[in-house]
DNA sequence: TGCAAATTTAGGGAATTACCTAAATATCTA
DNA sequence: TAGATATTTAGGTAATTCCCTAAATTTGCA
C-alpha cells in the first residue's frame, strides 16, 4: 500500500463524500436506480456522478484515482462500470495508520 | 476530528514524512540536534527544515497546517518552536478510518 | 450495420497547493 | 539598548488539482 497514494485519493471532499455514500447506498441513491443494486457490483458511474452533483467525466476520474489506490472495486458489466468500496483496503488503511504511521 | 482536514495535512510526502520522522527522532535527526531532546517538547522547527531539505518558511507552514489539523503539538520554549506528534489524535484517525470511514 | 446509452479520454481555464526569498516579529544575551 | 538566533508572515512563481465541455471509445440492440 503507498500510503501516500491513498491519501490523496481521499484528500477531495467529493471523493470521501463518494465513498461514504457507498457504504449504504440505499441511504443515499434513489431506490429507481437501484432496482438492480447487487452489493457484489455496488453503483455505476452516471448514478454517483448525479448524486454529487457533479459531472460524469470529472467522476469517472475521481472513481479512477480511487480505484487505482485501490480504495474501490470496478466491475464491467454491459456497458456499464460498477464501483464498490474495497473494505480490505479501508481496513489496512486503518492499521497501517494505527500501527505505522 | 474534521477528517477532510486531517487527511489534507498528510497529503504531502514531506509533511508524512515529518510525522514519522517525529516518531523515532534519534533514529532521524543527528545527535547534536537533539542534545537536548525531551519526548514531552520534540524537535525545533530549524531542525526539521534541515531534515526536510527545504527553506524554513515552507516548513513552518506545514507544521502549523498539522497543527491546526491536531496531528502535531507545538511548544514554545524561549525563542524555539518544538512539535511532536500527537498520538491521541492519530489513533483517533486510526479508529475514526477504521470505524466510520 | 448503425443508433443509443454509458463511460473514458483529451484539452483547457480557474483555483489551490508547493515552496521560495524578503521582511517582520519574538526572545535571549551582552 | 543592540545584536544574534529562531520563527512567522507576506508576497510571488511554478506545479498540481479541480472540474468543465467536446470528442472518442465500448457495448447492447434493432
Amino acid at each position: 500500500m503507498i500510503l501516500l497514494e491513498v491519501i490523496k485519493s481521499l484528500s477531495n471532499q467529493t471523493r470521501l463524500s463518494i465513498l461514504e455514500w457507498l457504504k449504504e447506498p440505499f441511504a443515499h441513491f434513489p431506490a429507481e436506480e437501484l432496482a438492480d443494486y447487487s452489493p457484489d457490483l455496488g453503483v455505476c458511474v452516471s448514478d454517483i456522478a448525479k448524486k454529487a452533483g457533479m459531472s460524469v467525466p470529472t467522476v469517472s476520474v475521481y472513481l479512477k484515482t480511487m480505484l487505482a489506490a485501490n480504495i474501490l472495486i470496478a466491475t464491467r458489466k454491459d456497458q456499464w462500470t460498477y464501483y464498490k468500496r474495497n473494505e480490505q483496503s479501508i481496513q489496512e488503511l486503518a492499521r497501517h495508520i494505527k500501527d505505522n504511521l
